[in-house]
DNA sequence: CGTGTGTGTGACGGTTATGTGAAAGAAATA
DNA sequence: TATTTCTTTCACATAACCGTCACACACACG
């Protein structure tokens, strides 16, 4: 699966160098030219990052960055700031609305890379292989196994067992989990969420002692090894 | 768990649309009308940040802040002043008394809205990992050790710690407990508290020597390592 | 050293959250 | 189309937790 990254950014020229390299390092790209059309796209399409111009027509860097990060669907996404500035002081301020990172135009599109590729494992995304305890996916070729044994599991059980490994131990909560494997605009019952947990128990367990997921009453379940 | 803001405000129509909205986006609120109240409502429930109407009957909005700012329960308290006058010159003098933040009246709720949150991350409210002592606590993963050893919690009694490790030596009553821990529109007895504090106490002193929760007689209980 | 008030705590009944098999339909596959 | 796999919901069983009470104890104060 690539990873999508959402360009922000109102000079058209620089915003297509960015497409062109993103796209021929095998990202997916869209690109809004304002802040509002920006901020737009972020919510349509959920993208796995950000890259953010700090100067823009309608609103400030600074402002977007804030928003981003103010809205639930989107907070947890790494937003790189681009800046021809280079104060300490804009550094700060950037990092301080929740900028995760900082990258100052001119910029080489090496470097831009290595922070791109490094944003995306650091918020666990977009990785082929995941790994936690002895329990291995292959999202390419959607296999599961532990210790080595072949899991075979249905494909609600696979996105939400992607979805702890994509950051184990946390604990994710019913409403969470269906905005997450289901999708924020369907509606299904919390407890739905139950039964495919159990499913997926089900599957990981067999043939092994330990239980995986956790059950955090009140607050919901987590995959950890750990008692 | 839900952020407490503290609205300072003498006039009610904006009191009661700074509720709504607070609350709509997921705050539970408190709301004094003079000065004199504020600052009660201020040391009793120890909101995690307040949100200061300048001009107020009793006291200029710049006094309530140096009181607030001066106070050790309060001092590391946000607070956002809200203004009708949008001079420099002001602003100057708000933030000087150690106000966070300055919003000019009218907002937009949007802008304040955002502010507030960008006010409650930098003050490390929300944090993910929180400490006191040899306990750890990850709200994450919602996992607590003492001195490594992981420690099992109930529901409740993970809440009460969490408070009270937002705020280590602050003493709670147990009526800002309950509105904290169970919320304000419950209704149960004073002395389930106790119940719990004791549950509390059980889990985390298992294998332990110290007590960590300090009981103050007729005012309530707090997190303290010192006896 | 007795008295009143505040606190610690075991026990208990009731409530709520979770685990799970089964059923019925939807979707994918052959 | 026939078959298989998967999803969702429901109902019930079970486990974990909650709030209250009652009584014992601690403390402050005269």
């Amino acid at each position: 699966m690539k990873a999508l990254i959402l360009i922000i950014e109102d000079e058209h020229a620089q915003a297509q160098i960015l497409q062109y390299n993103l796209e021929a390092e095998g990202y997916q790209t869209k690109h809004g030219a304002t802040a509002e059309e920006g901020l737009l796209l972020a919510k349509e399409y959920n993208p796995d990052l950000i890259l953010l111009d700090w100067m823009l027509p309608d609103m400030s860097g600074i402002e977007v960055c804030r928003q981003i990060k103010s809205h639930p669907d989107t907070e947890s996404t790494p937003v790189i700031m681009l800046t021809a500035r280079g104060t300490e002081d804009d550094k700060i301020r950037g990092l301080d609305v929740g900028a995760n990172d900082y990258v100052v135009k001119p910029h080489s599109i090496k470097e831009l890379l290595a922070r791109i590729k490094s944003n995306l494992r650091n918020a666990g995304i977009g990785k082929v292989e995941l790994a936690y305890a002895d329990v291995l996916m292959n999202t390419e070729t959607h296999r599961v196994t532990r210790n080595g044994k072949n899991i075979k599991l249905g494909p609600t059980e696979f996105r939400i067992l992607r979805t702890f490994l994509e950051r184990p131990q946390k604990v994710w909560s019913r409403s969470a989990l269906l905005d997450r494997v289901w999708g924020a605009d369907i509606y299904v019952d919390d407890r739905t969420v139950d039964v495919h947990i159990g499913r997926l128990r089900r599957a990981l367990n067999k043939d092994f002692e330990k239980d995986l997921i956790r059950t955090i009453r009140s607050a919901g379940y987590a995959l950890d090894k750990d008692d």
